[in-house]
Parts: structure tokens; C-alpha cells; sequence
DNA sequence: TTGTAGGCGTTATCAT
DNA sequence: ATGATAACGCCTACAA
């Protein structure tokens, strides 16, 4: 092990106290612009580092997040994947650690424990796990904690979201627009907010257009794409025009049976999906769909727990713009 | 936040000192049992926990590992995926946490200040980056480390590795006794460990049977389904009667384009790939590949590396089983 | 076997 | 503006 800098070295190669020493570099007021000068410049040409365990244990913080995630698999879940890469991203050009929280199959204390033993300072949790055991215990133990995703029933609880309702009915409705009378959904996890959500959308759609919505149309999914196979034929057989998946990887399951059984997308079918997954997995085509901000969102969502956590105030909830992304699933009128 | 339960808590209820405590929680000798249960107790009904910033500061370990990947992007590469998912679960259920240093696009000294700041005490590093500045950097500095894939230059490492060598002679062996002769390859990311030992399995098959590589049967790739896809024409070109992916992402992108061209799989053209990424992918199909065992990996990686936290020793080199996926890109005889 | 005491590196308080 | 000094919670010689 390399001989280790402490503060104290670069305290006295600065000729000042580690008290001083400390003030400048953490950027505190009651120092001298001089002093703070030539303490950076002894921290500089020694490398200093600050050990972020002493400085947690001391009161300062230990400058790591943690990532609180609602599945234990990130195989089969591009949109856990993206957040997992954006986060850890974001976190380290803001010089955060990232430590990954994932669900654990069987006992779950274990996150909580992590927080509360000393080495997170704070959490970015996301949302669709909110009501959960092992996240209302996480929530009660008071760790500052910002949900991607808002939740409607926590609203008091800073979030960063993007609008999963208004997206999906502007993509449904513009599947009307265009011409569509009957589009199935499949909707993602029953009791899941992002699924609740892009199912209302679907709803406010049809009522912002008088429209009713027809309940044999809606087909309950889980997120995955192996629903979205399994249940195509069930959703082929209610003769629907256009499909509102809930995510692209259920839409991606969908249009591979469909295919198989020769259907004509968006020839036959229009789909739709949410997301933007399919972007990124060379299908040979593209799914229309609503695409998150995966990038914008993390630099976020980082953003407004660090400054929560040095105190600074930020509205309790952010909004981030998603993109419409025109697939090849839908036929788009000239221009 | 809740009051904080301390070992000086547990101490007091089990009337013993703190060193007795932390001797009894810590499970060191000189402990009397009846006091170590005493002490047991005491700390579960007061819910107890170390608190892990101060015990790595006083010279205990933080229980936190790093995971060091080689790559800045999870979502078009699921072999880091699956890696990260793993490792996560394998740490968690031995009570580690996990902190996340992906490779920055930028500069990248942050990963080793991360370990440098203290909350690190081993990493795990994905050996494909052995070799570039960083790492280097970061093994000069001596942390306990463990690679996943052992790394021909640095056999003093700990390591745990598949037989990427071996299987993929194996695999290329089966071709070329199944009657294929002209079996093309496209090689992973030049100057990558796992893309060159598979490779070499490539060529070793081959000198097994007294053949010599047609070396114009070998393509150049990097592991991404795009250049799967991007280099089919030219692997078409050369009329191969089996093609050998480096990993399954380039032979899903290549078998894309192949159909696009109307070539029959395995009719026409058997495809075999590497890792077992297709299984999870619902594409309607699985391609014959060699499944890497990601849990058994993962959690012997974080044996070996918390066996060596612990002061314990354990081989250099540590080799897990793949399986052999027969999968429906190749014709398998009855039986 | 057990307790006492010192120190890990930093931040925060309180004098100066 | 600056510098002692006391925590923070734990581990570990060393002493008893």
C-alpha cells in the first residue's frame, strides 16, 4: 500500500492548520484567498485525496449515492440497464461513488442496512418499488432520497419523472389521429406507477376525444418480453388496429409473434411501444415510441439529491421532456 | 434521522467493554462463548449495526468491493450486464456492498480515487482491461483485486476464468466434425484477452485436425451486434459453410443480416456465437453457444476476492465450467 | 479472558 | 481568519 497523504501533510506543507486546511478545500468561508491558494496548490503536487470514510464519520459526507433499484435482474430489463449506466455516469462526473442497490429475492434488509451503515449518504430509488416493504422502511429511516418517477401517492418526496401519462396519450392519440378505432394495450405490471400511468394516458386519449375505451382491448403485461409473445395471440384475436404496448420490449414480443404468424406491421397493425429500448438492440426496425431521457434524467436526478444533500432546496419534482421516436411500426402521413 | 445504535450500546447492555464486543461480534478469539452470546444477543435486540465507515477508518474493512468494468456502456453489451447483476447479487448475499467504477470516457483517474478514498477495500476487475493506463494505475496501487478472465501477462493476479480457449475449440472442433470445412470467424475487439483466446480456440481446433485456418475466413469485429450485422456481406463473400462469432451479440447481428439475404440457418450457413446472451433475448431462436456460468462466476470472484480481504489464501487461478448450449443455429446429429 | 486507552483522518466547535 | 481540540464509531495493541 502507497504511502498514504492525509490532511495533516497537506496542512503543513501549506504551513497552515488541518482546521484551514480543511476550510479551503471543502470551499468554506473564513479563509483567506491566499491561504486557499497555496493549500490547493500543496493537495495538488502531494495528490491529496480526502478519505471519504473519515470525512462521513466526522460529519462531512462520504460523497456516495446509491442506487435503489426495483428488480434483481438487469438482463432483461433495458430500462433498470439505462438507468444503472446513466446514474453511474452521472454520479462520477460529479465525483459520487454509485453503489448498487438491487432487490433481493429473499430477505431485504439488506439495503436499508447498507444505508444505515455509513458508507451512502443518500438514495436515488426507483419509484415503481415505492409502497414496498423494504422501500417504505428504506423512506422511514429518513435517508435523503430522490425517486425517478414521481409517486402519486408520495408526493412530497423529491423526484425527477418524465410524463409517462401525457406521452402515452399523445402517442395513443395520435394513433387515433391517424385513423386507428381499435388499439389494444398491453400494459406493464399492475400496480407498478409507470404502468398505471401510461395505461391512463391510453384511457385520457380515447375520453379527450369522446371516445370510449373498449376493455376487451386491454391486455395485462408485466414489462417483459416474453409477455408481450405470450399474449399476442389473445391480442390478434380482439382484431385490434393498432397495439399501445407499455414498454418496447413487451411491443418487441408482440410484433415477433405477430410476424410469425404473418401479420403485416404497421401494414396490418400499427404498434407502439415506450422507452426507446428498441433503439439500441439492432432489430432491423424501430419501434415507435416514446423515448426516455435516460442520460438528462440521471445527470438529474444526481443533481438534485447532491444539492439535497448539501442542504440547497429544488422543487420537489422535475420535469424531463421524453422524445417521440417515429419507428417503422406506424405509417407517418408525409411531413 | 433515528438515533443511532452504537457498539458502545451493545457493550453497555451486554456489560461488557466495547473491545469485548467488537472481540464477540467480530468472531475473534479470546472471547468467553457465554459472553459472545451475551453480546449476540444484545446486538440484535437493540438492532445493531457496525457501522462500516468507522470500522474501514480504524483499520476493520468497509465490506464494500468495487466492480471495475471495461466498458462505459451496459446497455449494448450484455456480458457486462449480466456481470454486474451477478456480482451484485453474489456480494449482497455475503453482505458486501458493491460500488459501480465503469471506465469514463474522459479521464480516468477517478477510479482509482474511489478505491484511493477509502471505501473500497477490493476490487473486482474485468481482466479485458488489463493493459490500459488505468488499470495499470490501479493495480500499481495495490488494492486486493481479482479479475474475471485471467489475463496471459499478469498469471500473478487472482483470477476466475472460463476456458474461453478450450470452448471455443471445442465448439469450432464440433463444426469441423460435423463435416463443416470452411468455418469462418469474426473475432472480438482486437487486443482484448477474451476476443484473442477465443480466437486461438479457433485456430487450435483447427491444428487438432491437421487443418490450416484459411485466413481469409477471418473477420475482425468488436463484439457489437452492429458490426455483425455491417460485416455479414463480406463473411457471405466467402462462401463460409459455418460461422464462428465471438460472442453471440455479433452472431445475432450477423444471422439478421444473413436472413435478410434469404441464407438458411443452420440450412445453409450453422452459426455458433459465445456467452449464452441469445437465451435471454427472445429472439424465436437460441444460437449454439457457450453459456457463461455468470452466478458460479460471480460469486467465486467475490470468494477469492473476500477470502483475500480476510488474509486467507486461495489458488491463483480459478477455473469455472461453461455449458455447451445447443442451440438451433446448427444441425446436431440424433442422439 | 477482559478492560483501558490510543489512534484512524476528517469535520465542527470554540476559542483566539 | 485561524488554530487547538473534541468528537465521529470502531478496532487493536497492551495492560490487567
Amino acid at each position: 500500500m502507497a504511502d498514504v497523504v492525509t490532511l495533516d501533510d497537506v496542512a503543513r506543507a501549506a504551513g497552515v492548520s488541518r482546521a484551514a486546511a480543511s476550510r479551503a478545500l471543502n470551499g468554506r468561508p473564513g479563509v483567506r484567498d491566499d491561504v486557499r491558494e497555496r493549500v490547493a496548490q500543496a493537495a495538488k503536487s502531494l495528490d491529496y485525496r480526502r478519505n471519504r470514510a473519515a470525512a462521513n464519520l466526522a460529519g462531512g459526507s462520504a460523497s456516495v449515492i446509491g442506487l435503489v433499484l426495483g428488480t434483481d435482474r438487469l438482463h432483461d430489463d433495458p430500462y433498470a440497464t439505462s438507468l444503472v449506466e446513466s446514474v453511474a455516469r452521472a454520479a462520477a462526473s460529479r465525483d459520487h461513488g454509485l453503489m448498487l442497490l438491487m432487490k433481493e429475492p429473499n430477505q431485504t434488509t439488506s439495503t436499508r442496512n447498507m444505508v444505515r451503515d455509513g458508507l451512502v449518504d443518500g438514495v436515488i430509488i426507483s419509484s415503481v418499488v415505492v409502497g414496498e416493504p423494504w422501500i417504505e422502511d428504506l423512506l422511514a429511516s429518513n435517508v435523503p432520497s430522490v425517486l425517478v418517477g414521481a409517486h402519486p401517492e408520495r408526493p412530497e418526496i423529491y423526484s425527477v419523472d418524465v410524463e409517462n401519462l401525457e406521452s402515452a396519450a399523445a402517442l395513443v392519440g395520435h394513433l387515433l389521429d391517424s385513423g386507428c378505432s381499435r388499439i389494444a394495450t398491453i400494459t406493464g405490471t399492475l400496480g407498478r406507477v409507470d404502468a398505471s400511468l401510461r395505461l391512463a394516458g391510453y384511457r385520457t386519449a380515447h375520453e379527450q376525444r369522446g371516445l370510449t375505451v373498449d376493455e376487451s382491448l386491454v391486455f395485462v403485461g408485466n414489462f417483459r418480453r416474453g409477455v408481450g409473445y405470450d399474449i399476442a395471440d389473445d391480442v390478434l384475436g380482439a382484431a385490434p388496429d393498432a397495439v399501445f404496448a407499455a414498454n418496447d420490449e413487451m411491443a418487441i414480443g408482440f410484433i415477433d409473434r405477430a410476424r410469425e404468424r404473418s401479420v403485416d406491421i404497421p401494414g396490418d397493425i400499427a404498434v407502439v411501444g415506450f422507452d426507446g429500448s428498441s433503439m439500441h438492440q439492432h432489430l432491423g426496425f424501430t419501434i415507435t415510441s416514446i423515448i426516455q431521457p435516460f442520460d438528462v434524467l440521471a445527470e438529474t436526478v444526481v443533481d438534485v439529491l447532491v444539492s439535497q444533500l448539501a442542504g440547497g432546496e429544488a422543487p420537489t419534482t422535475t420535469m424531463v421532456p421524453p422524445t417521440l421516436l417515429k419507428g417503422d411500426t406506424t405509417i407517418w402521413e408525409i411531413g
